[in-house]
Order: structure tokens, then sequence, then C-alpha cells
DNA sequence: CTGAAAGCGCTTACAG
DNA sequence: CTGAAAGCGCTTACAG
């Protein structure tokens, strides 16, 4: 009695517009109606006019469910996520999504996103889902190599395309950036400043896979016959807190100059470790991304990084995805350039080495 | 020729399995197959098992279409999104959304995006896609007064749920984050450290409404017997360019000590126009945000701001959505507790002033 | 406890 | 150029 919101008044839900209504209201078949509605050019001007008007004046639109159902209607893109809940809010999946909701949308094509849960995965309706026709192709976001349920694909690899992932595992379309090309970049950068010593920040689990990056680092260094000590690297998990913990333990056992991070966040990490035990970046420490993601360019100091053009790799395999649903069976393994972005992280090696060979002394 | 490419081999699609064919399989009727698929508890429970053991031999999985269309099928949420494409990309929009696909993922519900064109807007498909059964309710993000459209939804506003947005000009449930108590706390805080003279800085233009936090600062000075010079506002889109060029033209305008921006994309604009003057944050200017978005606490200095519960909010609209959509009449108008987040970009004012009354001389 | 049958709203051969 | 009719895969009264 004493609270008296008032209630939202349920209005009765108004019964939709059938095709059928259409039809009486212009006076033709509901055939008719359907081929107006699908641009089916057998239909004279005349009553494709007079159907238009009904369709305009009823406000007719089409039920989905049954264009699905007949066949018609346009197929739903699924994109598969992984299973923590917060993919939303991570701006690296962010950006791939943006890409791939832009794309469908002009395409035309409905996108539902799904996550990799443990249930889901067991249940095996990651390719069910494919099979049966909740959705008509599959973008994998956020996987490697450790994600067994890869290879459940195979019957239904077709209509499966894997973005900015490296997976060996399984044989999957894909749509990746030259992760090879931007580390090279990287460490060909840090190289010129001067930095001999120059440690690897990784995260192998959970997440995307850091192999390309990896091997790169090493090829690179090799190259200049500078040989990798264990102290210089590390792996840990896909955040800043990740990057922290990592960066820690290489500035605490080793005295690199640099270090290269396999994406953003493990670099803000960094940024942060180095802060904590009173280095400055860029004077004492150069740090190096992954991601170029958008906040990177407002860090203090600014972080030099790789950029990856995460979005058009989302929209790009989404178009590729529908090209395939279409009946295009070509390969897909589109590799997108990727180029380092300099800024403020990075800057000349404080101890130019005498010798290029021995300054890797610990 | 000279290029030869595995092209993919297009497994033809499996024929999905009907719920007939788990009939035959069964020895059943499909009515009984669907009774047991839907936990009918009729069904013996032998028959249970039987038809149970089919369908999983034969991996059978509904069709949503047809449960649709037969009124059956977890209806669809639809999350209406500003026009420009990149609302993934951003951490406030992924915040929300996030809590949005958690919540509706444990409720079973499947959920679609959609972003609110011209196009789409003028044909009337967000009204539409309510009335027709493209979606049985619908979630509006990042939306404020001066959407015209939000009027349309009148017929149907029953089945749609404001999200962290305060609109007037509409009578629509809401579900809300308290900027009011926020900027209310942010604007006692920096009175505190001794600051008069606070810049505020909003962004009407396309995206969230500044209102509430607007009237606060007010209120709050007016309190303290402080008169709002209106050199110390300014307003810009809601990025950090924005935010760049707003905390600009306070600068140069006013001798503010400290400035409240309404988005962290505002305040960390703030941040790199303060450094390019060659302010240092805290010591020359403080600067609060509001979001308390994740990258927040990394930036440097790390960011003051009001914490916005910005993945509650969109967890809980997507429950009060799915509630309504059942059939809860009540009035949704929630409101979210928000707070101060103090971190590193704020301190006590340089120049605490002799008379609260007499500080604000530009 | 189970089944035969109608119906959901659309599309598509097949006739005319 | 247009229509009558069957069918998409499911669910739900209605009988038994």
């Amino acid at each position: 009695m004493d609270i008296h919101v008032k209630p939202r008044r349920a209005k009765r839900r108004t019964k939709p517009v059938r095709l059928s209504d259409v039809a009486t209201a212009a006076g033709v078949s509901t055939a008719t109606v359907s081929m107006v509605v699908n641009g089916n050019p057998r239909i004279s001007s005349g009553t494709q006019k007079r159907v238009r008007r009904a369709i305009e004046r009823l406000g007719y639109r089409p039920n989905r469910a049954a264009q699905r159902l007949t066949g018609r209607g346009s197929p739903a893109l699924m994109v598969l996520l992984p299973a923590h809940r917060q993919t939303f809010a991570d701006s690296y999946f962010g950006e791939i999504i943006s890409g791939i909701a832009e794309r469908a949308a002009a395409m035309g094509q409905i996108v539902q996103f799904e996550h990799a849960t443990p249930e889901l995965l067991r249940a095996g309706h990651h390719v069910s889902m494919l099979q049966q026709q909740a959705a008509d192709g599959m973008l994998l976001l956020g996987f490697n190599d450790f994600h067994v349920f890869l290879n459940d694909f195979d019957e239904v690899a077709s209509r499966v395309i894997v973005v900015d992932s490296h997976i060996t595992r399984a044989d999957l379309d894909s749509v990746t950036c030259d992760y090879s090309a931007g580390a090279t970049q990287a460490m060909n950068y840090l190289l010129q400043l001067g930095h001999r010593r120059i440690g690897l920040i990784t995260s192998s689990v959970g997440g995307r896979s850091a192999d390309e990056i990896a091997e790169t680092y090493r090829h690179v260094l090799a190259l200049r016959g500078i040989t990798v000590e264990d102290s210089w690297l590390a792996d840990d998990k896909d955040t800043e807190q990740g990057g922290d913990a990592a960066a820690d333990k290489i500035l605490r056992n080793s005295d690199v100059t640099a270090i290269l991070a396999a994406s953003d966040r493990l670099a803000i990490g960094a940024l942060h470790a180095a802060q904590r035990r009173g280095l400055s970046v860029p004077r004492d420490l150069s740090v190096v991304g992954f991601d170029n993601l958008r906040h990177s360019a407002f860090l203090n100091p600014s972080l030099t990084t790789v950029h990856l053009p995460l979005h058009e790799a989302g929209a790009l395999a989404c178009q590729r995805l529908v090209e395939r649903i279409h009946g295009n069976t070509q390969r897909i393994a589109d590799r997108l350039p990727t180029h380092l972005v300099v800024r403020n992280s990075t800057s000349l090696a404080r101890d130019l080495p005498v010798s290029t060979v021995d300054s890797s002394a610990a």
C-alpha cells in the first residue's frame, strides 16, 4: 500500500502481420506476395506496386523463423569465443568482433555469439550447431593449439574459419595477422637501438598463440649470433597482472635492456613492473607490445607496439565465411600485414655493448 | 596451373537429424519425442530412456527455427547500439555487453546485436522487430535524450529497457548507475583536497547523457557558495581527442586546479592536454574520470575515477528484460550504486584558497 | 501414458 | 504472369 509504483501497462503484443494478411489486403495469393518480397522479377510491376503498398500500409515484416525453416532467410553466422565471460570487455576481442559485426551488417548477415564453455563442448554443440542449422558458419576467436576441441570440426571444417590464431593441430581455414613480420620489425628495431639482451614475455595458456612471436624472436637473435638465455624468457597469463609478474621475473634474474611482450596487456604489465622496480621507461628499459589497442597510445609513456589489423581481420574473416557458405571452395589462408608503431616506450640502449657476441653476460 | 591450392573439400552437409528420425528409431510418435525433449513429465521413464538413447545415438538437436515458429524455443533478446560501428571496440559498451552476454547465457537466452543505423530507424525496424517476432525484448545502450527515435517505442515500451542512460523524453524502463551519487563523491573529494575552481568536461553529442553529472556538479558547488564560471565548462565528443580539446579549452581560458570528466575517455584526453601544456598531474592539476574502465588503473598517473558497475548493469538489465517477457509487469527503474576510486591523478590543490567564497577569481 | 492431426508463417516447384 | 498445394521441423490440444 505504501509503495505505489505505476506498473508497466502490459500493452497486448500487437499480433504480427503475416504474409497472408498482405495477400488478402492486396487481393493476391501468398505466393505472389512472397515473390514480391524476395524480388522475384516474374511479378508484373502493377501487382508489385499493389503488394508493396499493402506491405507498407500493414507494416509487414517477414518472420525470420519461418523463412529459415523453408531454407530461405539469411543464414546466421556464429562467433565462438573462449569460455571466460569477459571477452566482450577485452579490447583485443572487441576489435575483432567490431570488424565482424560491421561486415556482417553490410552483408545482411545475422551474427550470434557463443562462449565455448566446457558444457557446450562436452555436449558437442560446437559442431552440432553447424551440422544442424543453428549456424551456417562459424568464426573461432581466441583459441590456440592447446584447445583440443578444434579437432572436432573435421566433418564441418568447410564452414569454420579461425581468426588471428595459428592453429596446427587441426586443418582449418584462417584469417590471421602477420605476427612474424611484426615481430621481426620489432626485434630489428630494438637491435638498431643497440639492445642486445632482450627479454620476451609470452602467454601460452588459454588464449592466443605466441609461438610465432617466440620463433621469430629466437630467429632474429640467432641471426645476430645472440644466444637467448632462459632468464630472458617468461610466460604468464595474458593480462596486465601476468605481464607484470613475468617482467618482474625477468628483471629480477637478468640484465635485459629491453622487453618484447606478445600483447599490449602484457606490455602494460611490464611497464608497471619496471616502474615498481624504480626503472624508468624508456631510459632504463625499452618495452614493445603487440596489438596496438586503442588506449595504448594514451599510456604514459605511450607504448611502442606492433599494430595488428584486428578490425580488418574480423571483417575479412566474416566476408570469407559468407563467401564460403555461398559455395566458394577455395582454401582460405589470408595473412594481413602488420607494422611497428614507434612511440615513447623505447629508446637507445643505455649500455651500447662493446662486442655483439660477448654482450649477453648474465 | 602454376598455383595449386588444395581446395577445401566441400564435405556434404550432413543432413540434419529430425525429430521424426528419432521417433522412428525409438519406435514412438513425434509427439512423444517432442515431450521427452521438453521434459514433459507425462512420458513414462521407460520410453523416456528409449527416446533419450535414440537422441544420443543419432545426435539429434532441435531445429531452433521450427521451435520458434511454434511458439516454443527460447526467445531472442536484441541489443540496440548506436550507429557508429565501433561499439564493440569501446570498453564502455564492452563492459555492459559482457554483462548482458553472461546473464543471457546463464538464462539460456540468445542475444542479437543491432546497430541503430539511419536506415534501420527510417524503416521503423527498431519497433517492428519487436512487433513481429524478430526479438522478444530489447535493450537500449548508449542513447540519450537527443535520440528522437526513442519516442517510437511507445506501443512496445513494455519490452524495452534502457541501460545506463537517463531518458526523459520517453517513458521507458531502465537500469542505470547512480551518476549523481558518484559525481557527488567526486566533487566532495576534490573540495576536501582544497580545490575550488573545478572544471567540468562533458559530452552531450551522440552518446551517454551527462546531464546528471552536470547537475550534481553545479549543485555541490552551489552548496559551497561557489559560482561556476563559463570558462570552467567544455563539451565535446566522448573520445580521448574530445577530452583533450575540451581540457585544452578550459586550461587556456581559466585557472582551474581540477577537472571532472564525464567519462574515462574524456579524462584520458584531459591528462594529455595537461601534459602537453607542461602541467604535471596531479601536482598542477587534479583529474577525475567516470567509468573506471579496466585500463584506467594502468594509466600513468593511474586515474582517480567514479566506478560504474557497468557489467552488473548489463546483467541486471538482461535479467529484468527476461522477467518482463515472462510476464512481470512491475515498473523497472533499478539504480546501481557507484563509488569513487581514488588513485594517483588527484592531490591537494596547490593553492589552498584564502577564502572559500572569494576563491573563484578568474 | 501415447498418438494422429492440425497448425506455426513462409517458399517453391508445379500447373495453368 | 499468378495461384493451389505441399512441405520445412516442430509443438500442442485433443482423443484414446
